[in-house]
DNA sequence: ACCTGAACACCGTTCAAGT
DNA sequence: ACCTGAACACCGTTCAAGT
């Protein structure tokens, strides 16, 4: 019922998979996860929806595709903040924390990829940085590995929890983040001694901060062990 | 169109907040979080599934209750599990474990619910619970919180990312999973050395594992922080 | 007091038909 | 070669009507 010209929101003349990614991002990012449909995604581009299906097998592929552009863009960031000869802990801080910047960039795309594993290229790419920051360390090879994945999967379930966070409807969200103060602060005293003792502590605390003390504590625990 | 009995897989005379939460999570695991929907939850118990809304406000407000209910079984083999006189490792052991172990009990509950904070019983006494074993250790009180919440969510993310892996559609599950032989091992060794150096630990490292060695590396990063 | 069932505004995906 | 549009089997939620 909408008529729209072939050049609305600047579509190309065919429909492409870079065209569906890139209006899935904004898309995404816009309105949040949620509105990633394939309805939407059709009066976005100014086709039918189902057109969508002659450049994508399904949904997840999409996902997937949307997942391996983040991805991309953290890499590229990663690399740029610290260089290949930088200390191996400052490596792994450029990383980490452009994963964090992508979780306020890309909420929404980060919500939903984070948990895949798609051994897509700008994947491809991520697992092979890591590991030749790890490698140098001098651990056993089962170490190394070990190391890689877990400073790999905190990033991603760390910052795919807090685009998650960050992708609640608005009025959840503001009601999750207010329990602090709504709910912990008002406790009785004598059931939750240790809680009231630290209140102030737990309302000023933000994400972020807890993040950057989970990085600095993990390379701290890395440091121990290679010692 | 399907005719029930009023005792129907058991259920009460009248619905309540309790069978309807037991039903639901009975359905996630049977058949995962994308099966939890307001009708499938009618069949399940017998009735329409708009008698839903006499005892919830939305669907959300049920998601909520469900994490509840796992957080207790956490908080309850935890506490079991490390008494208050072990030494605080142990105690945190003991509650990043017993996550775990959530996470393949309950994968689809874990992976509704792990991004939210919601100040239900369950969740503050868990908070309590982490607030009292990291007290002890003498740092300041800025610092007490910030081991507390690392350690909190540090938990949530990687059981809660673990419950999602979980709760993957079998088909897709398998194909995440395989990509490790199926796409990184046959990589091109001049473009991906260190991926083709550590391919066989790459391969055979699993979750479980990671997951242990980053609880490790959280306390001995605590340790020394402490020392 | 609680449940029913029609209705509304949505989903992902398939497939025959068009250009 | 690519897009359209009807159709199928679903969603969460509301509300007037029943008992």
């Amino acid at each position: 019922v909408a008529v729209a010209s072939s050049t609305t929101r600047g579509r190309a003349r065919t429909l492409s998979r870079e065209t569906i990614v890139g209006a899935a991002l904004d898309l995404v990012r816009r309105e949040g996860p949620q509105s990633l449909t394939v309805r939407r995604l059709g009066t976005e581009l100014g086709v039918d929806a189902t057109a969508f299906y002659r450049h994508f097998p399904d949904k997840d592929a999409l996902v997937l595709a949307v997942g391996d552009h983040v991805t991309r863009w953290v890499h590229e960031r990663a690399q740029a903040a610290a260089p290949a000869t930088a200390p191996w802990q400052d490596r792994i801080r450029a990383i980490m924390r452009t994963g964090w910047e992508a979780s306020l960039e890309f909420p929404g795309a980060l919500a939903l990829t984070f948990s895949r594993t798609t051994g897509e290229i700008e994947e491809r790419h991520m697992v092979e940085l890591l590991l030749e920051i790890v490698e140098p360390l001098g651990l056993t090879p089962t170490q190394t590995v070990l190391v890689y994945r877990m400073f790999g999967d905190a990033t991603l379930a760390l910052t795919g929890m807090n685009g998650m966070v960050q992708s609640l409807e608005p009025a959840i969200r503001e009601k999750d983040a207010s329990a602090w103060s709504r709910v912990y602060a008002v406790q009785p005293h004598q059931e939750f001694p240790a809680t009231r003792r630290h209140m102030r502590e737990l309302i000023d605390v933000d994400d972020a901060a807890i993040y950057e003390f989970t990085v600095e504590t993990l390379i701290r625990g890395v440091e121990a062990l290679v010692a």
